[in-house]
DNA sequence: CTTCTATCTGAACGCCTGTTCATATACGGT
DNA sequence: ACCGTATATGAACAGGCGTTCAGATAGAAG
């Protein structure tokens, strides 16, 4: 048998990378075969190299997606004059942007090493891009002598790493909304910023 | 051939618990074969038997210890009467332990899912205790009125994650000194908390 | 010098891996 | 009604996996 009823390009293409982003997340990169994306999917295994050249690509495309996405969301709302306004911002969208998205920020840095060399670099790069846009906006309050912190670019990892947590506790529906999470991070932030 | 001139037991134990701990670390434990293990160390794969009965456990071994050594070495500084100060000697503990330790920490949160059940029980406790003992901090301070954070519980999550955050990109040898990175995140971390 | 045991080898087990490809089919266009 | 193509199958490939075990050897003990 071969090509069941109404399967076609445009429905096994997603369906394909949403399995191996939810295998990814759960088991880890090395430990997932393809036979096990396939049988996700309700397809055998040779099927799957109709939608990717190999499981190496199938890892890249889902991180490098992620990251695009993450850039050029942000993007949209970035530019607000007052750094101190800005970070607010920053935070509040870091936060629900990857609460939003659990599996895909969970691959995207643990999956890191398992990425060929030249992918790694392009996925760094683009990390990187985003660290960068936290950056300025450190910079631009200590210039303003709104912050105060001895090292920006430790100050941007610092913030990063701090919010990142979030994602390995936050259940919706437990103990605090998200508006009272959100508020919560904000005040550690704005503090340790602060002079 | 059997049993190469002056091999022993205290030896290649050791030597088995090390070149999995770098390899683990350095390519992920679904990635690296026993054979890769017993490789390093210059020997068969079924000679790794004789140490450990099978793959999972020298996983679970590895963060066990680790996790003991981290719970035992934190108990011996213990018990600073003032919340301020038992803060500070926490991050400037928790700063240079896990810099002294890069791979260890590295498994000891990128391997978690690959434990059974059971070990991830065992392991996820032990962690729970070195966290309690940051929150039991954070309350005494939160008593005495010298910290003021909206959610203890949170707040030592934020607190971790932010300190974690070190171990991505600390060189030694690089732009700061230990000392200075103690000192920077001692900055926010106590801005943080403090009313 | 012999015996005993801890230690290691090397082959084997059954199973799983990523990937390729000839083959078969269902559908869209004519 | 037929054809061409997009899509999927299922078997095959070479190689790797964790683990087991009979047999070999080196060093300690007597």
């Amino acid at each position: 048998m071969a090509r069941t009823q109404g399967s076609h390009s445009d429905i096994t293409g997603p369906r394909i990378r949403e399995a191996a982003l939810g295998l990814f997340a759960r088991h880890g990169y090395a430990a997932v075969s393809m036979r096990q994306i396939a049988g996700e999917v309700g397809v055998q295994a040779g099927a799957l190299y109709n939608y990717t050249p190999d499981k190496q690509s199938l890892l890249f495309r889902l991180m490098q997606d992620h990251m695009q996405d993450l850039l050029t969301t942000y993007g949209d709302l970035d530019g607000f004059d007052d750094p101190q306004e800005a970070l607010r911002q920053f935070v509040g969208f870091h936060i629900r942007f990857h609460l939003q998205r659990p599996d895909e920020v969970f691959i995207a840095y643990m999956e890191l090493r398992n990425l060929t060399p030249e992918n790694f670099t392009e996925i760094e790069a683009l990390r990187r891009r985003y660290e960068d846009s936290l950056e300025a906006v450190l910079c631009n309050g200590q210039n303003t002598g709104q912050f105060s912190v001895s090292d920006t670019k430790i100050a941007t990892l610092a913030v990063i790493a701090m919010l990142n947590g979030v994602i390995t506790w936050y259940r919706s529906g437990g103990r605090l909304s998200l508006d009272e999470v959100e508020q919560v991070y904000w005040d550690m932030v704005r503090k340790a910023v602060t002079a």
